[in-house]
DNA sequence: ACTATATTTCGTCATTTGGCGAAACGTCAA
DNA sequence: TTGACGTTTCGCCAAATGACGAAATATAGT
């Protein structure tokens, strides 16, 4: 039950249930997420550490970068549910085509680039 | 996807996810709920409207009574859904068993005289 | 009409939450 | 080892949330 609650806290943030939309396009770091949103880099990171603790998604650590990405078959059925609704509930919501639409542009440009940019702000 | 964001704010609150599930065994009033859960009448009417304005429960009125019940099979696709993730990770959580025994035990009682005793409190 | 009663609404309070920038941390490249 | 950089943690603030009791609302019985 507290661990079901978790997942439902960690559901209950339009920005969190957006990250966890853009990362079906594939895994994402921190300044890709912070592009996205226009928000402080700390507060996306608070975001994905809310989600990484539900068990919404995986980390994977590559060099200075941090990558999230969704959790893999493995995952809880709890967890697995919780995405597929989430899926199904918003895959044509208009919000989500347009962050389809600009992460495309964020997925083309060379992440370096992009996280220098960021750390600048 | 507004309307997604207000079912999982109506679902991050244990209380409220505890209610929908003590909803399987029928509709209830809100001095049943309040019984169930100890808290102030005031504080569970509240907890209601939250879940009514997320179209998670839906309520019928008889005389002095307003009876909450589990919206029916007309319910749009995301609120069933998120009942059955709710009743499938949950099902058998101990503190949803311990609030089947005691509804059972509000449930035995005469409503009305339930009722009588909530509001001198 | 008056009273009793079931629920909602209002005002208040303490806690939690989402946001930010600055500082700390860890890792790679000179 | 020094510096650059990506991420996290910390401290702070404003807004939202869950809780309560009291007042307001609506309905049934006398």
């Amino acid at each position: 039950m507290r661990e079901f609650i978790r997942i439902t806290k960690a559901l209950a943030d339009e920005k969190r249930v957006r990250t966890l939309l853009a990362l079906r396009k594939g895994e994402l770091c921190v300044c890709q997420i912070t592009e996205l949103f226009g928000l402080a880099v700390s507060t996306v990171s608070k975001h994905l550490s809310i989600l990484y603790q539900a068990g919404l998604v995986e980390s994977r650590k590559e060099a200075r970068w941090i990558f999230y990405q969704l959790p893999g078959k493995d995952a809880p059925a709890m967890v697995r549910e919780a995405l597929n609704w989430i899926e199904k509930s918003n895959a044509d919501a208009p919000q989500v085509l347009a962050d389809n639409q600009q992460l495309k542009k964020i997925l083309q440009q060379d992440p370096a680039e992009l996280c220098k940019r960021q750390c600048k702000k």
